[in-house]
DNA sequence: CGAATAAGTTGACCTGAATCAACACAACTG
DNA sequence: CAGTTGTGTTGATTCAGGTCAACTTATTCG
């Protein structure tokens, strides 16, 4: 039975340019593969892991689409990012050995499942692997710092741009088109993510439209004019000199 | 000479129930006291890195207090921390091998010098600093989550309510008061790390000395009403039921 | 020490985004 | 296929926090 899932290891994994396996050997991968133990399935609305959960494993997103997002006490939540195929989710259970956050995906999502003592066992003997777990930890720390940039100093019209943006560009790495995406979000969780409100995103969205700068149907969205939503982000408000 | 500098070392550093060493046996702490090469003193007002800087190690704090602050194009710039002693600096470097942030010292600083590349080699052979290495990353994960939650849906006077709890929590940890404290930044740089004003963050000073939940004397807070700073923290508006 | 500069406070006013509300449209469901 | 529910748009109004400005301490330095 094995001998016909050869498709389902990393040295395979369309996504190992992207994931945990960048920059390993072919007998590299081949023991980080030992270290998928499971796959597994998460259908759309549903929790990969929830605030709470123990800690025991990362996740190399297969295909789908997930958001994480964090709760206070009185019901408000964050969402603290988008997550799509070969991007790692978990890392804030470390710490604590305890999810501090849920993962809800966004649509039906397969999932590698990588136990994080498993993971720093082989990491003391891949010094490749070691770096590569370490540069993924950083990247989200530099990640976060974005999004504390963009929601500490930015205006409503950046902060969509920016995120807009940063969306083609993960997904124009994926092979998808440079300018037109489907969001696979709600404007509710484009507001959260962004500290707006709903009606704030769509109103942006219409304004976006008029300027030409993007055609907007519904949650199919067509990148007119980039060059366009760079200058709106990196501009404060176009100051002649 | 050396005779002399024995107190310079973690095992005698008051530092090292909160620092690198955390959790390790004697042995393996004269094994990572090895790793810091050299320590550094950090004038108030200098960087100890800027963005752009190679990476090269990560830094302990000894003594002293610093903020780190990314900046846009545009010469905006957000506060993303505020680090003070025992807590580890540099994280952001891992990912691309450069700086990404400024780290500048709010005082006079003195920090540990921790080569990475050595922090990786002793953590493939001391199990238990390769975990307390990612703590520390997830930790900041962690730290960073809970920001986006402050920037995306909190108030001004829930973001400067948490701000004075945080602070004082940490202060206490190291041995300091829970209930008075000298800010080592200015009112602009924690509206910077707030996404708020400085005349905002003044203005809500005063409104919680009126309250009498706290004393302001320019940079010395005493905390007079610690619950009160809880109640706003974590209830969007008092509501009753 | 006294001038210069940086940091902090407070007031008056303005504005970008939130709020409240009505409506439109798409996707299911029985 | 009509009814329901979830999602998105748009308008009218409000308000928290930003902006601009005047003034008051602190701190630095010649």
């Amino acid at each position: 039975m094995n001998s016909i899932s050869i498709k389902v290891a990393c040295s395979n994994c369309n996504l190992r340019e992207l994931c945990m396996p960048l920059g390993l050997s072919e007998s590299e991968m081949a023991r980080v593969d030992d270290v998928v133990a499971t796959r597994r399935k998460v259908a759309r609305g549903t929790n990969l892991f929830s605030h709470g959960d123990k800690f025991n494993a990362l996740f190399a997103i297969r295909t789908g689409f997930f958001k994480t997002r964090i709760s206070a006490e009185d019901g408000r939540d964050q969402v603290t990012g988008f997550q799509m195929a070969g991007e790692i989710i978990g890392l804030d259970g470390i710490v604590s050995d305890k999810h501090t956050c849920d993962a809800v995906a966004l649509e039906d999502a397969e999932v590698c499942v990588m136990p994080f003592d498993r993971i720093e066992e082989l990491s003391r003997e891949i010094t490749s692997l070691q770096r590569h777990v370490h540069k993924i930890m950083s990247r989200e720390i530099v990640r976060e710092n974005g999004v504390m940039m963009l929601l500490g100093s930015m205006r409503a019209e950046e902060r969509l741009a920016a995120f807009l943006l940063n969306l083609v560009q993960r997904l124009h790495a994926r092979g998808f088109s440079q300018s037109e995406l489907v969001l696979r979000m709600t404007r509710e969780e484009i507001g959260s993510y962004l500290g707006l409100k709903l009606e704030t995103v769509s109103r942006t969205f219409s304004k976006f439209a008029e300027d030409g700068i993007v055609e907007v149907k519904q949650r199919h969205v067509r990148i007119l004019n980039a060059d366009a939503l760079r200058l709106i982000v990196n501009s404060t408000s176009c100051q002649p000199l």
